[in-house]
DNA sequence: TACGTGTACTATTATACATAGTACACTGAA
DNA sequence: TTCAGTGTACTATGTATAATAGTACACGTA
């Protein structure tokens, strides 16, 4: 959260990309508390509103769980659902066809499946 | 291209996937001519501008070739350079990070993937 | 009570998207 | 040369989203 403008994301989409891949890569576990909302917007110079939505999305997606007047905590990791999994397909299958377009092949987009996964068990 | 919003892509955006998909998929193979931009837009009912814009980003990404006063082409399908890497890693590594952080296993991201490129070979 | 929490609301500014219309430079064919 | 078709460039307008600022509310805990 530095330079104006990143050029792909939202400000609030790079955060919830990047606290996803805190508890993707067990930076973040299950039960742990996330900073307040005006704190977080310190901590990245961002606006609370931004950081609230970004809070938001994140709590609707499952990530993380809300609990009024005390805060937001990591949720647990559960088995993806019918519906999560129809709202995560088309991105992953949108960004396979751009990587085979491009030319990258099977065997590398492999490899970069599995770092992913490698990274996560670290 | 139909309906008011589809939420997630704009209409340019659209229309690059679309049509690299039709490549990937071999539907559309090296050599072959694109509509022009405005019988695009006619048959996509979309405006010349947004296409010759969707056009424009597929040929800096090297899908398809421009012949001035000729008309567009599909390109022929080169392998991935450093550069290409690198701008298509990143998009892959988030929507597997989305993906994981749903409850996605790695063996069903496996089998989406693979399925990607079975598609190609029909 | 007092404090910290997420949330809701209005308002403003800036950027991107999509549209419309016009014009230009280029290529190939009549 | 002339003409049609091509991608491209430009200005302009309306809309939607993003990010900011500021204020206020309901909730749970110490």
């Amino acid at each position: 959260m530095d330079d104006p403008r990143y050029k792909t994301l939202a400000y609030y989409e790079r955060l919830v990309l990047q606290i996803k891949r805190e508890v993707v890569q067990g930076v973040r576990v299950p039960g742990d508390k996330l900073p307040s909302v005006r704190d977080m917007a310190k901590a990245v110079q961002l606006n609370p509103n931004t950081v609230a939505k970004a809070y938001k999305q994140l709590e609707a997606q499952g990530v993380i769980e809300v609990q009024p007047g005390r805060g937001t905590f990591i949720g647990a990791q559960t088995a993806a659902t019918a519906e999560e999994k129809q709202r995560v397909r088309p991105a992953f299958e949108a960004a396979v066809v751009s990587a085979k377009a491009a030319g990258v092949t099977l065997n590398e987009l492999q490899a970069w499946l599995n770092a992913q996964f490698e990274e996560g068990q670290a």
